[in-house]
DNA sequence: TCTATTATCTCGCTCAGCAAGATACTTGTT
DNA sequence: AACAAGTATCTTGCTGAGCGAGATAATAGA
């Protein structure tokens, strides 16, 4: 072990207060991860099936419909690994394959109510949490907060 | 409000504007990952051979040895994923195991030189324009970000 | 020493996701 | 109308990450 002053390879950038924040930011990320995929383990799913229920569901927040080809798109998974998920959720109960009247080549994906519900038990305290811990703060303090994280969207695209 | 049901039911159904940074913060953490992501498949890995260097440079920030059990643990595989995990990076050329003296059972991670500087040609920019977001704010801002980010992590474990 | 415990590895398997191609429907052209 | 080209999804066959069970090797305790 080396009896020096520890950080000279890794910490490149010189760690000042702000290091402690990005490491903060990457750990949220981290433990956010987590709780999805424990939420998915919980319910007999697999990660990617939880990324697409959260897809859907902000798809119909916008009110938009989701079609299987775009739900993929969404996740990264060529056709095939699509019908699979859709073949999962669907046979799980989560979602509902609805041939649009218009174009039958297309299929919308619908999610059950159930699986909202469901969804909520498990994401409604974190939210509340975090709502709850945004009330604390002043408008500068949240214009500060709202800053940061979307200069990072930003930055990590 | 006088009623407090229905305070948490318009809570839910009418996002005020704590909720855009809620949703703000997920999405932050889902194009984390999706940088995490690319950064894996240009490089020919997994996403879990990122999150095993990222486990194994934390630890070695932290002055502390690695060993493919903790690392496995860290990383919620059992004893054969961990192993085939290991077994990947080193063909790779990222680690190198090394049998500890003291204990022969054990197998130490270390991570190569090379391995670290691909990391931080990757993160580095990202992290240098996080430093320079957050030198933008002052004290009190920056307690603001650091005290919802800390309470965020209690909140999702 | 002999036994229990701990750390890692081996073997056989399951299943998510990929590549290629089949199928079904729509649209544009003649 | 009929036919070709384009688009959306599904099928087939395969690869490989990760699991469960158990083997192997080293340490610790009596």
């Amino acid at each position: 072990m080396p009896d020096q002053e520890g950080e000279e390879l890794v910490e490149r950038a010189e760690p000042g207060p702000e290091m402690e924040i990005v490491h903060l930011l990457r750990a949220v990320a981290v433990d956010l991860g987590r709780h999805s995929t424990r939420f998915a383990q919980r319910n007999g799913m697999h990660p990617t099936d939880v990324r697409a229920l959260i897809a859907l569901m902000d798809a119909a927040r916008a009110g938009e419909e989701t079609t299987a080809g775009h739900l993929g798109t969404a996740l990264g998974l060529n056709s095939a690994g699509t019908t699979a998920l859709v073949d999962r959720l669907e046979r799980a109960g989560h979602v509902r394959r609805v041939r649009d009247a218009r174009d039958r080549r297309k299929v919308t994906i619908e999610v059950d109510e159930r699986a909202i519900a469901l969804g909520w038990s498990h994401f409604g305290p974190l939210i509340d949490r975090a709502v709850d811990l945004l009330r604390g703060y002043d408008e500068r303090e949240l214009a500060a907060i709202r800053g940061f994280l979307t200069g990072m969207r930003k930055a990590a695209v």
